[in-house]
RNA sequence: GGGCACAUAGCUCAGUGGUAGAGCGUCUCGUUUACACCGAGAAGGUCCAAGGUUCAAUCCCUUGUGUGCCCACCA
């Protein structure tokens, strides 16, 4: 045992320590000492393969880690479940960029070398984050660690599936989804991001068939003049005075020469432009809905390419910018442009890629919401599972009250590929909705059922990421882990993702475990630039946290955020990372103080408590002191307030501790001649049982410090580490 | 348009129905046997505005202003 001497050095410190706590096995509930009844789970939020360690994760795991070092401290069997995600459409882009920096293309390496691609750079460099992780110290059970796309998370996957299907929950069917051009996929609405774009409205008049009454034609007006090819009625409102008596007249469609009817429908303001509005089921979402009110037709008029196809007659193959020029030149031309004016609005983006979104109608899989909405709404509701803060309550019942069914393909290559198998002699299925001529299957299926000679083709579509990621708290979970870790405590996160991720993963266990996956969901702040912007790595405006744990230690960058993660969004403030490297110097040298001058060398750690008996009043005060400060922490830390037991911990340890108890104990210590022999050793185990105390208090919030001094303090019958002291 | 937050020291933020707090920064003093990444002390605040409830409001209520975020719509 060596006792503290000269600075503390966190670079060389925090990696020994963390080694060390791997070697010992801690991380895993399995192989906790003593008796633990009662468990504390923890759910990691997974972060991509593709990430990289920021200040969000770098928030999020520290809390984690908090909750679990505190309970594992207090004696419970803790298990922090980690994992990462395979991130269908993030992946596949990261991938793809690096692919064609080296002038590979996708589509000429075809979708299995792809994949094996993609595995390739999952192998090589899907381990990023997780080493990045460890450098902040976390400590989950690593021997638990699974991939999304592991092979058995797989299987549970499909078992979702097929599940599903034999519930009567999947169908397929036409809807318009958001199509990215780039990507070659359908987004979901919460994987849009939105653009302002200065364009224009341009007003557009389609004549009457009858133009033997006054009025001869009706103006719309449209920011997407191309998607007119489409066209299959013009809608007004039905209180609209100016259209009243026009609705269900026929109207003739500009270029196309086509008749359309006059609807009447709710959705229409009376107030924007016109107050009458062309319809284009194919091609926008809100269409699509009037269209299946009034039985319109759909026409598509653009392709998944985001070019015109054979319905836009002479402008087949025209990318849509390019009809769009050429429709208003020709209108124009005909004299059926009434004006344009400029106008800004937002379009719709793809997350990934920028690319502006297409909406195309597709045939697509849908999970119906109905029954699946109605368990997780009602988990919450009857406080089966907690939402702290509880204002993110109205959030999640917003969502999920007014859900639509899930549209859970997508058209990319990484992915879980769903279980369904077409006939390859009857291809045309796979694109036509009246066509159910597939089987869904775990297995391949030998012979086709409906050919009864072909090998079956099984569908090119994968599964929405969520769709695996909701399964997270058991897919991929051995027998034993299933009975002893499901289901778990508590989940943190951040608030972006409590519908897009919580609400599915309580469902999930409801449906397939019949148990929910946890009872709490900690919901905390973002941490935002200084002037309050979101921090954005395409911005430039993000921080890495490996700087701070580099630049301070780990420690002094956990304290520096946990310091700021009161609740609300976190304007992000460096000095706190400064005041925790001074706390950590602070730390360090009042026990180089305690250890130097009450050495409890051959005391055993058990005979310690008998030594303390306070005499006089500072010895008083700083034990009732301590007790308060326990107090007030353990109760923070279970109403998941992280914030203030820091501060309460910082102000006992810096302010009572070392500026008032440690100056008075040297007055203390140095009783001349063993006068008074009694006040000096109680003074020793006082400062000896303090600091001890201290350094559990602060182990969950500054784990390596703390057990780099735990390991200095030359006391008998010491646990093997601090981190599994008893708190 | 609807909802949820927030507005307190120079900066970032805690906090309480009754003398306003921290970190960082600033200033003064201090080489006291852990620490100058320190100690002692100081300066610095109409607690966004207006109205209301109250013996008493920074805190509770109403309205307004400003800021951030979420949801819907944007033809």
């Amino acid at each position: 045992m060596e006792l503290i001497t000269g600075a503390y050095e966190p670079k060389e410190a925090e990696s020994n320590i963390y080694e060390k706590w791997e070697q010992s096995g801690y991380f895993n509930p399995d192989k906790l000492p003593g008796e633990r009844n009662e468990k504390y789970i923890v759910y990691m939020p997974l972060p991509n393969v593709t990430g990289t360690l920021h200040m969000g994760h770098a928030l999020d795991n520290t809390l984690q880690d908090i909750v679990i070092r505190y309970h594992r401290m207090k004696g419970y069997k803790t298990l922090w479940f980690p994992g990462t995600d395979h991130a269908g459409i993030a992946t596949q882009y990261v991938v793809e960029k690096e692919l064609k920096k080296r002038g590979i293309n996708r589509f000429e390496l075809g979708r299995e070398k792809f994949i094996e691609k993609i595995w390739e750079w999952k192998n090589k460099y899907g381990n990023t984050i997780i080493e990045q992780l460890k450098k902040l110290g976390v400590s989950c059970d690593w021997s638990r660690i699974r991939f999304t796309m592991d092979e058995k998370y797989a299987k549970d996957v499909q078992n979702a599936f097929v599940h599903y299907h034999e519930k009567g929950f999947l169908y397929r069917g036409k809807r318009v989804v958001n199509w990215c051009p780039r990507c070659g996929t359908s987004l979901s609405e919460l994987e849009l991001e939105y653009k302002d774009e200065k364009s224009k409205l341009w007003y557009i008049k389609y004549n009457f068939k009858d133009q033997n009454s006054k009025i001869k034609s009706v103006t719309v007006a449209t920011t997407r003049p191309e998607t007119m090819l489409g066209d299959t009625a013009v809608a007004v409102h039905p209180k609209d005075d100016r259209y009243k008596n026009m609705i269900g007249k026929t109207l003739i469609l500009p270029i196309m020469h086509r008749e359309i009817p006059i609807v009447a429908d709710d959705a229409i303001d009376m107030e924007f432009g016109t107050g009458a509005v062309k319809v284009t089921p194919a091609h926008d979402m809100v269409d699509f809905e009037m269209g299946e009110r009034h039985k319109l037709e759909v026409i598509q008029v653009i392709d998944e390419r985001g070019k015109m196809n054979e319905n836009a007659g002479i402008y087949n193959e025209m990318k849509a910018e390019e009809a769009r020029e050429k429709i208003v030149e020709r209108l124009k031309g005909e004299k059926l442009l009434e004006k344009e004016e400029s106008y800004d609005h937002r379009v719709a983006v793809c997350y990934r890629c920028g690319h502006v979104i297409e909406p195309v109608p597709s045939l697509q899989w849908f999970l119906r919401m109905e029954e699946l909405a109605k368990n997780a709404l009602d988990a919450v509701k009857s406080k089966k599972v907690k939402i702290i803060p509880n204002n993110f309550e109205k959030k999640y019942f917003d969502w999920l009250e007014n859900i639509r069914d899930w549209t859970i393909s997508r058209q990319i290559w990484w992915g879980h590929q769903i279980p369904v198998y077409f006939c390859k002699n009857k291809l045309e299925s796979i694109s036509n909705e009246n066509k159910e001529e597939y089987v869904v299957s775990l297995e391949r299926p030998g012979t086709c059922p409906f050919c009864k000679k072909c090998e079956m083709e099984q569908s090119p579509d994968v599964l929405d990421t969520w769709f695996s990621s909701a399964l997270w708290p058991f897919a991929g979970l051995s027998e034993s882990d299933l009975k002893n870790y499901y289901p778990g405590t508590t989940l943190i996160t951040a608030r972006d993702i409590l519908n897009l991720w919580v609400a599915r993963m309580i469902y999930s266990g409801i449906e397939f475990k019949k148990e929910l996956p946890f009872t709490n969901v900690f919901i905390h702040g973002t941490i935002l630039t200084k002037d309050g912007k979101r921090m954005s790595k395409s911005l430039g405006t993000g921080i890495d946290p490996l700087k701070y744990i580099d630049q301070y230690g780990a420690d002094a960058t956990r304290f520096g955020i946990v310091w700021q993660a009161s609740g609300q969004d976190i304007r992000w403030d460096e000095t706190a990372i400064i005041a925790g490297k001074k706390f950590a110097n602070k730390l360090w040298n009042a026990s180089r103080f305690v250890l130097a001058n009450a050495s409890p060398n051959g005391i055993s750690i058990n005979q310690l408590n008998p030594h303390i008996s306070a005499s006089t009043d500072a010895d008083k005060k700083i034990l009732r002191a301590l007790e308060k400060t326990k107090e007030s922490i353990e109760r923070d830390i279970k109403n998941f307030e992280f914030s203030r037991p820091l501060h309460t911990a910082y102000d006992f340890f810096w302010h009572e501790f070392c500026d008032i108890y440690l100056e008075i104990s040297k007055k203390q210590l140095s009783v001349p001649n063993g006068k008074d022999e009694n006040l000096s050793e109680n003074t020793k185990a006082i400062l000896i049982h303090v600091l001890l105390s201290s350094l559990k208090i602060f182990h969950p919030f500054i784990p390596f410090i703390t057990e780099e001094i735990y390991s200095r303090i030359p006391l008998e019958n010491k646990k093997e580490c601090l981190m599994i002291e008893e708190w």
